[in-house]
DNA sequence: TTTTGAGTTGTTCGA
DNA sequence: GTCGAACAACTCAAA
């Protein structure tokens, strides 16, 4: 009479209700994890993602060991017969998880819930991912939201997300284990060390996520609405990626956040704060992913299908390197491909260069994030590009174009956030450091920059390429 | 059904 | 240097 918990993007033993259920359910519980890339179509986890899965994984595996158990982990090509397989060896009676909302997972697990019963197991999944299911939020006419601030204002009228479960302290193991490949057997890792920088900048797991987060409250919070703009200071949470892995999930932090706010005599504002309002931003995104389930592909406003996009390999391969000669976009592909991770309000800078200035298709600029981000997200990844594009679910003004240098300026003030990630600039005097390309020599030759050597010509003339885009879309 | 108010993140121009 | 208006009219959500 025991339960396989199948682990999916759930990988923490706190707040874990398809654990919890097991739990009460009583008997033995077999942890495990399938990677099944394969069953993910077009959108299995890039190379940032598996570093991150992998360390993740052995995390999780450690947290279950302290608690008597451990966590099987299987290759998979196809989760019903492995599931079966895996019934089969340890008599279990039950199968429990967490859900998934992208639509080939949803189909996947349609399938495996119905062949499962069929064979005589209860099967049953939960909620530990989202505040509120996607089907939950409704309108007044009983659809889907598409405006942020409606569903989230509609949201905040719902009951309160119900306080987070408490780790358990022991997982009763089974009398036998079933065989389970080791970790490294899934080749998650790069044989190339190409993830030095990932791993001086993260710590995956449950503990790396509960440290972010203590810390972003005690040092960061107060100020977030404002400080959070500027990528070069330490003012956001960073629990992105721990967010996508499911090692902490939106109700610890809505909880965190009130106690946090509330020992402060902030009890009647944090609900309202910027910083959950970005949780709530991750909510709408799952929210449309699931009803909306072509936009990973698609365009949600139909007519941007017809817009004349120009795709060429040269510009968008200067893009991924870091060398499209704007130093703040510059210095987000940098960030992000050093780190696995690029600050927002650079994603929005660089996305709009590469869409409106360059005029590459958002779905390469979608690819690219999902192969080299840690925090690639099928549902927050599309809803970013979709909006950047203008294709995607609010109605921001099509002129909306955003101007490197004068983002660069504004956000990056003091050339701190350009300087770590483009060395090469670092000498340049502020004036000149977003746009060196008007720098007079002398600036140039003190700052040992040589435009077209050390760093390259601007790729486009932005005033140009504004124009440009504006035609395009008028068009439409 | 029709109407109305409102909508994450911008840029440029001219006073 | 700063500020408000124009950009060009779209779509959603609720009344």
């Amino acid at each position: 009479m025991s339960t396989l918990l199948w682990f999916r993007l759930d990988l923490r033993v706190a707040d874990n209700p398809a654990l919890a259920a097991a739990l009460r359910a009583g008997g033995p519980v077999v942890p495990v994890y399938l990677w099944s890339p394969a069953e993910e179509g077009a959108w299995a986890p890039g190379g940032a993602s598996r570093w991150w899965l992998h360390a993740s994984l052995a995390r999780l595996g450690e947290a279950l060991e302290q608690r008597g158990s451990r966590l099987i982990v299987r290759s998979s090509e196809d989760a019903v017969a492995s599931l079966r397989e895996l019934a089969r060896e340890t008599g279990a009676t039950r199968l429990y998880w967490n859900r998934r909302y992208e639509p080939a997972l949803i189909a996947r697990d349609q399938r495996v819930k119905a062949a499962l019963r069929a064979q005589g197991l209860e099967v049953a999944s939960f909620n530990s991912a989202l505040l509120h299911e996607p089907w939950e939020v409704v309108t007044k006419s009983g659809g889907p939201f598409q405006v942020f601030s409606a569903f989230w204002r509609q949201c905040r009228t719902l009951p309160e997300p119900v306080e987070p479960l408490a780790a358990p302290g022991h997982v009763p193991p089974p009398a036998r284990w079933p065989g389970s490949l080791a970790l490294e057997a899934l080749g998650l890792v790069p044989r190339i060390d190409w993830a030095q920088g990932l791993a001086s900048t993260w710590s995956p797991g449950s503990a790396g996520a509960a440290r972010r987060l203590r810390e972003f409250l005690e040092t960061a919070f107060e100020g977030y609405s404002v400080e959070r703009d500027f990528p070069a200071a330490p003012s956001t949470s960073r629990l992105s990626p721990h967010l996508h892995f499911g090692e902490i999930g939106p109700r610890e932090i809505w909880h965190a956040t009130r106690r946090h706010a509330s020992g402060r005599g902030r009890y009647t504002s944090w609900r309202d704060s910027q910083f959950l309002a970005e949780v709530g931003w991750r909510e709408f995104a799952h929210h449309l992913l699931y009803h909306f389930p072509a936009t990973p592909e698609a365009p949600l406003r139909a007519r941007y299908a017809r817009f004349p996009w120009a795709p060429d390999a040269a510009p968008l391969a200067a893009w991924q390197r870091g060398a499209t000669g704007y130093p703040i976009v510059d210095a987000g592909m940098r960030e992000l491909w050093h780190s696995g991770w690029m600050h927002n309000r650079v994603r929005m800078i660089a996305a709009s260069f590469l869409v409106k200035d360059l005029l590459q298709p958002w779905s390469a600029g979608a690819r690219w994030f999902w192969d080299t981000l840690v925090d690639a997200d099928l549902a927050s990844n599309t809803l970013g590009w979709q909006w950047v594009a203008g294709s995607g679910a609010d109605a921001a003004p099509f002129f909306r174009i955003f101007n490197p240098v004068t983002q660069g300026q504004k956000f990056d003030p003091t050339g701190a956030y350009v300087r770590r990630w483009i060395p090469e600039l670092a000498a340049l005097d502020d004036v000149w450091l977003h746009e060196p390309w008007m720098a007079p020599p002398e600036a140039l030759r003190a700052a040992r920059v040589v435009l077209g050597r050390t760093y390259p010509e601007p790729l486009v003339d932005h005033a140009m390429a504004r124009q440009r885009a504006l035609e395009a879309l008028k068009r439409l």
